[in-house]
DNA sequence: CCTGGTTATAGCGCTACGGCATCGGCAGTC
DNA sequence: GACTGCCGATGCCGTAGCGCTATAACCAGG
């Protein structure tokens, strides 16, 4: 079955005559008939009644006539989606995000936005763990990834900075520290801590044990896990954690503190792959920054007060 | 656009590679190679990254992917509607029938049933005079015609008779014969009749007439028309009317009577184009026939108790 | 009976498609 | 670092499908 077949059958039912519908075709009266003939014969069914004085469709043909044009109509979106998708304004983008960029209002809302102002462009989440970003990516299972990096960045990949974040301390509300606003990290000796995982996330594993090292700090580490508030409120450790995150994360129970000399930034950043770029992920990256313009540096300086009762 | 092209795409995007690909379809790379290439230069669009160890879906070739895999299915579903109609088994079935019998449960039952059993086939019911259903069905208007007729039919037309009704008289309730259950014609001498139009249904105007005349009556025709029950109950006229639809007829103010020389049969029929018929046709009159083979004979020895008050 | 309309059939030429052989690029291996 | 496989692209040739013209067969209306 060729749709030149099908455009042929359509003209020849909505003409009521080969020939009117061979000359609306700009073809020969006898190739329609033979075309048109061979769809019969391919779909061993007749879909004309023909009489000296024109042609009429069977109800085989009626059905397939509809349904024809159906097709015709398909084909036509097809094509038109597919060009707009080659120009980023249709299909799906998919969007990778670690679970703690899933919790910022910031960048739900700028994919939000993107999903009203590119109109036919469907943004798909995934949550994916920092460390597999950039593979996704590479693999095209995601076409954006949100993560908190810094670079480099593997070669072929395209990112933009976003935003800068600092390490603050979660501790139970009752905690002998809790109220102190900003502490250093020698005065966290004692305390046992929520930690990254060497094997999980080695470089921050590294890159923080170094700088409480510096900090005059050896961490106790109870665990090898991060973001779990509620062993803080319990009492059983306190937790490094994202200040973009502290003031949501304090549930009941639970306060943050500054930290006056951990010197680590938390850089939030949206990535690419270059060879995958369209226009519909340069829309999200541009309203992920504009999303973001407020606060594009690290705000150590305009500490916003501490929400700790 | 080709079909052949698509389903290559298909296969490509499916496999991944263009040697695989091939392989499925049973043909060369070379020649996989160039028709997909085809179909890019005339979407315009790259569907495809290439690379020395395969090749990978573009944001463009992800939707054309699920628009062609779409427009293959609805081909597959085209193709077995097709079949289908042809058996009768799928597709739209037109039925014309006049007022009178849309106005008969048994037919409407029996069109009902039609549509429950002959699953995929809808049943479209449209109101033809029975002066125009013979036109409407060579026309090809409609499959299949429910009206009162007996025969000759034109030439190419099928039929089967379903039901004989009989004509009695319409008269209000305090007409002067009302409770008399039965009469004769040369009884309706100097009553006010409506009566079939001479120009609109000339045959019935003139069997009527000739049966009248028989009968010793010579009609007065106070309007050439029939089934205007309000103006037999306003005493305006007396009417003859279809014994089937007498009962359901008699509104407030109305009864009925016999006739008992008036010996004109009221056949009704169903018939369609035999060069039209399809299954789904006869499984339509087959309901149709075994829905009134209780009353295929005129039941004028069986008569009902009329139900005037 | 002829004329003008319809669709079907026959024979010819071109285009598009598929086949084979080959090239060029990249990765994993010895 | 050359070698070997595996990939997609390119060049060239034969063929099958499609459209063309000419013509037949049929039917209705003048």
């Amino acid at each position: 079955m060729d749709l030149k077949h099908l455009r042929y059958f359509i003209a020849v039912a909505e003409e009521g005559s080969f020939h009117r519908a061979a000359r609306r075709l700009c073809i020969a009266q006898p190739a329609l008939s033979r075309r048109v003939r061979d769809l019969e014969d391919e779909l061993e069914v007749a879909l004309f009644e023909r009489s000296s004085r024109g042609v009429r469709l069977t109800a085989a043909g009626e059905v397939l006539c509809t349904e024809a044009r159906q097709i015709m109509a398909q084909l036509e979106t097809a094509r038109e989606r597919t060009r707009l998708a080659a120009q980023g304004r249709y299909g799906t983008v998919n969007v990778g995000l670690t679970t703690v960029v899933a919790q910022m209002r910031a960048a739900v809302a700028a994919i939000g936005a993107a999903k009203r102002s590119v109109a036919g462009v469907n943004f798909k989440l995934h949550l994916v763990p920092s460390d597999q970003q950039m593979g996704a990516l590479a693999r095209g299972e995601i076409d954006l990834g949100l993560q908190y990096r810094r670079p480099p960045y593997p070669p072929g990949i395209a990112y933009r900075d976003l935003r800068r974040d600092r390490y603050v301390v979660m501790v139970a509300r009752d905690h002998r520290l809790a109220g102190r606003g900003s502490i250093r990290l020698a005065d966290l000796s004692g305390e046992d801590m929520l930690f990254p995982s060497p094997t999980l996330r080695p470089e921050t594993y590294r890159e923080m044990l170094a700088a409480c090292q510096r900090g005059g700090l050896e961490p106790r580490i109870a665990l090898e896990a991060e973001g779990l508030v509620s062993m803080v409120a319990e009492g059983l450790a306190v937790s490094l954690y994202n200040s973009a995150l502290a003031a949501s994360a304090a549930i009941d129970g639970v306060t943050y503190l500054e930290v006056e000399d951990l010197d680590i930034p938390l850089q939030l950043a949206v990535a690419w792959e270059k060879s995958r770029e369209t226009p519909a992920v340069l829309a999200l990256v541009a309203l992920l920054e504009r999303g973001f313009a407020g606060d594009r540096t690290d705000n150590h300086t305009t500490r916003e007060p501490n929400n700790a009762g």
